[in-house]
DNA sequence: GTCAGTTTGTAATGTTTGTTACAGGATTGC
DNA sequence: GCAATCCTGTAACAAACATTACAAACTGAC
């Protein structure tokens, strides 16, 4: 009664003959509507006969096709009553934003096919104190760069904007070598200036990574972490949320990693700040030092 | 077909009988749901007879309860599969990180209490070219500041981002006025610097906007339109996500509203940015210009 | 208080539906 | 290449269902 029919489906798929996959395939497209209408109308869909559909749904346990539906029905009771789901048909109902319908779904779909390693492979790395960070963005990304940038000095040290000038970023580009990390904020399209520092960086013995739109930047080629992420919206411009949820996960996650350290220096932070601008109201404790 | 039942049936309620809203409501208390199962179901949890129920989808304009449901399930299968609906009851399952959760569920929320009249009044404010527009941010809320900055730059002109040391501020007060907008970045701990800034802003003749988090910055005190975001997520820090996405409907309202001039200005400086640099690839159309 | 109109439930009905027995067909193992 | 097993669809069946006819109950007006 717990478990999601869905989930259990997916993970059981192997059980089922052929042509009871196609049915199992028919439902999860278009769950969990496909199984609330009759069998002949399940069967039609899957292009199987109704007999099929019975021994499908007998298979997964169900002593009957009456006791399948009132299990879908149950559960999509408690699905629409959720709060979130809630908030969700509320906002359609009442004329809610496509485009913020969009946005979300980015989001979702980016962290969705996000592979995991990748994750915690850069956190573990921005996490390392031991390294540099120089964090580098495009023409509209930089605005990400200069967010995290700013958080990432608070947790640890060794943290580097380059930003400005493009004759600036030469200096920066001296004195790298296997100790440092460029971590590069870059989508379509890709400028020149860019893949450049990248390549630069690179060859110097500097650990190259990159946060991109889906159609990948050119530095993927040359970056040992690629986090890709979903840029499309009903407008002309490519949306940066997704990338900019990526920052605040990795931002999360190397505070997570060094916690204590990231206090201490909140802290001494927060001390610091109080003797030069006494003006600012003092909280012993809390994020935005 | 297209009007969404629940609706009609709360707009035509007076003109059902006693019993028949009793059905009515059952219906409405536990929607799509309770129109799935058997006509008897139904009755019995509204507590009427069958023929009530039957009478009542009649009166709706259906022929039979078949039909009655098809729609139900027609409705329910393009709800369902919304990108809105998606993002609510795909998260939750499948272990998509907590983090990312929070932060969907942020982004919704923020948009779902986001009064629709300032959100519009502000997008004309911002793309009236009348005025010029200072965009300021906080310690990290300046990065969404620069971002906004970037685009609207494009799509029309008289646009500053107030950046940089303190000191410079005040050249930019200076000739402040009437025709000045001031558009503001501010997330707790509110930064006195910004609040000043503000103040003195306003005080010149100024409109001030603001995009906030829920707590709400003293800056919209003196406010003419105010924004407020979510921003709570289960790390140290708080998450602007929320603030960029309004930061980016913002800019695709500003685009939207003055299509025509920004795409002049978009093809213009492509043809500005070929001539400075050929090795760029060339493109027509598209928003990276 | 009575009558007309409306509303509501009971009970019967005809249809659709889920269900099952069975036979043809495909597949796998030897 | 044969046989045994498993899979799948056809067709018949019985139960549950939506539906309707009808009578009782209620309501409001005169």
């Amino acid at each position: 009664m717990e478990r999601p029919l869905l989930e259990d489906i997916r993970d059981r798929l192997d059980e089922f003959t052929a042509t009871e996959k196609k049915a199992a395939h028919a439902l999860m497209a278009n769950y969990p509507v496909q199984g609330l209408g009759t069998v002949a109308q399940f069967a039609e869909a899957a292009g199987v006969s109704s007999p099929t559909i019975l021994r499908f749904i007998g298979r997964l346990g169900f002593p009957g096709f009456a006791e399948f539906q009132k299990k879908l029905r149950s559960e999509l009771e408690s699905q629409l009553n959720s709060p979130l789901a809630r908030s969700a048909t509320l906002e359609d109902e009442q004329g809610g934003d496509p485009h913020v319908g969009q946005l979300l779904e980015n989001v979702r779909e980016t962290f969705a096919h996000l592979p995991r390693g990748e994750l915690e492979g850069l956190i573990r790395l921005l996490a390392d104190e031991k390294k540099t960070l120089h964090l580098i963005g495009g023409r509209f990304t930089d605005g990400l760069a200069r967010y995290m940038a700013a958080h990432l000095r608070i947790v640890r040290s060794g943290v580097n904007h380059v930003a400005g000038q493009q004759g600036n970023w030469l200096d920066q580009l001296l004195g790298m070598g296997p100790k440092d990390v460029v971590l590069i904020f870059d989508i379509r399209r890709y400028q020149t200036e860019i893949v450049q520092f990248a390549e630069a960086a690179a060859k110097q013995g500097a650990t190259v990574t990159l946060v991109t739109d889906s159609w990948m930047s050119p530095v993927g080629r040359i970056a040992s972490f690629v986090l890709p992420a979903r840029v499309a919206v009903p407008s002309p411009w490519d949306s940066s949320l997704a990338l900019m949820a990526i920052a605040e996960v990795l931002i999360a996650g190397v505070t997570r990693e060094n916690q204590q350290r990231a206090q201490e220096r909140m802290q001494s932070l927060e001390i610091l700040r109080n003797e030069i601008d006494p003006t600012t109201e003092s909280r012993t404790t809390g994020p935005d030092v």
